[in-house]
DNA sequence: AGCTTGATTGCCT
DNA sequence: GGCAATCAAGCTA
């Protein structure tokens, strides 16, 4: 079990710590292998000008879903931080629920399932509905699973500011990422 | 009220 | 690599 306090710390910390967690909605998910940290101060965060209507969830307290429509077409889950914090849930390795997956997705490539914020709220049901549910109770459900993990930072992905900012995090070597990080 | 843009994805060349 | 899909949030007026 992971609990409320573990999101109420600097949203880097958090989005590291993500890494390896599992993440279960309705009973469908995996491991937490991408994750990027946002926070109110930074150019690139939705909070950066202040609350409005579709983040007061981030402006609310530490441990909820936040989840937003991007481009009119695709759902994105965020779990807040606090203070208008907040972590992006990119990517995730399917363990359980892999048939159900496949076929919200319309695709049997399993590293395709969840590689990417859109993809991964498709294969697990997530959309607006589930915006400011708490994350210590149903549907959702998440759990450290141990292991000696490798991350790695990078920019994260789809920004056009802040592009030096590595608050991007990601299990190495992973085959589930959304995008393998640059090794210059 | 109108305009711009987006924390994306999938298909095309 | 390029670009269309598709629409609401947020901004300007």
């Amino acid at each position: 079990m992971i609990e409320p306090s573990f999101f109420g710390r600097p949203v880097d910390t958090v989005a590291r710590a993500l890494i390896g967690v599992q993440l279960l909605v309705d009973g469908l998910g995996g491991i937490i292998v991408e994750a990027e940290a946002y926070h109110p101060q930074d150019p690139a965060a939705h909070t950066f000008r202040g609350p409005t209507p579709r983040t007061a969830v981030m402006f609310g307290p530490a441990g909820y879903a936040y989840i937003y429509r991007i481009y009119g077409l695709h759902w994105c889950l965020n779990f807040t931080c606090g203070n208008g914090a907040a972590v992006l849930i990119r990517a995730l390795e399917p363990e359980v629920g892999i048939e159900v997956m496949r076929e919200r997705r319309g695709i049997t490539i399993d590293h395709l399932l969840c590689s990417g914020p859109g993809r991964l709220c498709q294969a697990l049901g997530i959309d607006g509905d589930m915006n400011g549910l708490p994350l210590d109770r149903m549907p959702f459900s998440l759990s450290h699973t141990p292991a000696n993990r490798v991350i790695v930072t990078s920019p994260r992905i789809g920004v056009s500011v802040a592009k030096d900012t590595l608050w991007r995090f990601t299990l190495d070597g992973s085959p589930y990422l959304s995008r393998t990080p640059k090794t210059k």
